[in-house]
DNA sequence: TAAGATGTAATATAATATATGACATAGGAG
DNA sequence: CTCCTATGTCATATATTATATTACATCTTA
């Protein structure tokens, strides 16, 4: 398994609106252009970062901003937005044979386990926030 | 993104043979009837447990035998022997634009942050190990 | 040597990730 | 108030992955 490219591509775009926002407009097919895919890729992004409200969008003109500072957005806020498919890390087998010991007991001799894996997962993300990503972009084109 | 079942998979088929392996002989038939899923499935985790040197598996009368204790198998072990697709964690968009000033560095600023998730990930499940999974099975039958 | 189990190939299906074109609509700019 | 631009959204297409299944060759022990 691996996390799907939204989860970097809206990392690429919030430092992108970040680099760019205060000199020019920030559009969707700029964006696009810059993370190299589809408009309609970055929109479905917007969407999702905007329900997290992490992002405002402005039609007609145009116009993306960040309602927080990029200290205060976390990887895992990004990942929350982004990765909305299924709440749990780990897909468990849906068949184990209830007339089998071990079968019957699996589930609950593992749930545990799995949520805090899931739950040190998370942590491990949130303690990482966009604004060194930012810094790092600023730093390699001075 | 999720972990496939394999994980889990991997974790019922060696608490099973664990379970069942002293009174009986342990056949992929009979663990994929526990498991809920296909014989080849089994099978085919097998091959990967086998691979990782966790588990020994003999042909002709069959027989599933454990390498090491399960409380030195830890989740890890088992994620790393049955997730082989892709060893990157978090995928990365794959064409930034290099004309662009963020495109251009976006991979550089983001990697380290990644790789740093990645092994707290594995940190967190090598934190885990099998034995205390057996024992709650057995804990539950008694 | 026969039987029983694994190793493996071929194939099918569903779910997910990603890409793309088309267009209705909202909202500033003039 | 109207026009233009960019977003919101739908429909569809394609590739990849996950899972399931049948069939059969092959190995090993009894």
């Amino acid at each position: 398994m691996q996390v799907s490219t939204k989860f970097t591509i809206a990392i690429h775009l919030l430092a992108a609106v970040k680099y760019f926002g205060k000199d020019m407009k920030v559009t969707s097919q700029f964006l696009a252009s810059s993370i190299g895919v589809n408009p309609v890729i970055v929109r479905n992004i917007m969407i999702q970062l905007q329900k997290a409200d992490i992002i405002d969008v402005k039609r007609g003109p145009g116009g993306i901003v960040l309602k927080k500072p990029l200290s205060e957005i976390t990887f895992l806020d990004v990942y929350n937005a982004v990765e909305t498919n299924n709440d749990d890390l780990f897909r468990f087998h849906e068949n184990p044979n209830p007339q089998c010991p071990v079968g019957r007991n699996i589930h609950h001799a593992l749930d545990g386990q799995l949520n805090a894996l899931q739950s040190d997962f998370e942590k491990d993300l949130s303690s990482h926030n966009l604004e060194s990503v930012y810094e790092s972009i600023v730093e390699a084109n001075r």
